[in-house]
DNA sequence: ATGTCCACCTGCTGGC
DNA sequence: TGCCAGCAGGTGGACA
């Protein structure tokens, strides 16, 4: 369930087992995810010391006392299992610390990744490079949103997903953020007032926060093997709602784009 | 440049 | 019960 409150409840639940601490093993059991890492990786992270950890968008960060970052990707289906007591076939990268304590990145659709950077190059680095703003930053604003849809004739929904435009949101969250806002998914990005841009970035932020207090409560189904939603799926007003009343009572519909789904009401969202 | 579609990969669900 | 189509949280490349 990646998108961004996902990946900062994963990095908040690493926190626990992963920093200060030395890692004393590490094994890559496949390299083919959706790219390949460094050879030297596994070299450059044995017997490293974890310092801290972070997030840019839907990307977590560990940090070494080597001065290396380990980037990682969650993709579609990936999560880090906790102590695992045994390692499956999707448990594709497996590290352990002086605790004694184990973590495997499982993916089983392969659509992640885990990279080595220098730290200090980590601005540079190229999928960093051109992504937007975090949303939950300040320069996540109005006047930024409305600079970045003006001209814009593509659907609201598909820019909001564009992360050079805002970095970290995925289909569950802008389906949300839309029906907070009251605005339509199919609308041009460009004809929306400015009002309604103000409206639309206060439900991001809103949406996001939430989402990631509901995750933080339930960290430990997060990092279990079944993998189970958190509490904040039950929370969702459209996405996954398809045929159910919306609260203002019309029922909420689907559409299919680019392979996408969209959830709306088409009352309450114009 | 912008907008749109598709491929990448595996697993699960629902309909027949 | 078994099979198969359809669908799933992301990203980036191809194309018009």
């Amino acid at each position: 369930m990646p998108e961004l409150p996902e990946v900062e409840t994963t990095v908040r639940g690493l926190v626990p087992v992963l920093q200060g601490r030395e890692l004393v093993s590490v094994e890559a059991r496949r390299a083919d995810l959706r790219f390949s890492f460094p050879p030297d990786l596994r070299q450059r992270l044995t017997g490293a010391k974890v310092t801290s950890l972070g997030r840019r968008a839907k990307y977590g960060l560990i940090n070494t006392d080597r001065g290396d970052t380990l980037v990682f990707h969650l993709g579609m289906s990936g999560r880090w299992r906790i102590d695992p007591e045994e390692l499956g076939r999707h448990d594709h990268f497996v590290v352990e610390t002086d605790e004694r304590r184990r973590l495997a990145l499982n993916d089983p659709r392969r659509f992640g990744s885990i990279d080595l950077i220098r730290t200090g190059r980590l601005q540079v680095y190229e999928p960093f490079a051109k992504l937007g703003p975090e949303p939950l930053s300040d320069t996540f604003s109005t006047d930024h949103l409305v600079r970045s849809l003006s001209g814009r004739s593509a659907p609201l929904k598909a820019l909001l997903l564009d992360q050079r435009i805002v970095a970290g949101l995925g289909n569950i969250y802008v389906c949300e953020a839309l029906h907070m806002a009251g605005i339509a998914p199919a609308r041009a990005g460009g004809r929306i007032s400015k009002q309604r841009v103000a409206r639309l970035v206060a439900a991001i932020k809103e949406v996001l926060l939430a989402a990631i207090e509901a995750g933080g409560s339930t960290l430990r189904d997060y990092a279990r093997p079944d993998g189970e939603l958190g509490y904040f799926s039950k929370q969702w007003r459209v996405y996954g709602r398809e045929g159910e009343q919306c609260a203002c009572g019309a029922l909420i519909r689907r559409r299919a784009e680019g392979g996408r789904s969209t959830f709306f009401c088409p009352s309450c969202q114009r």
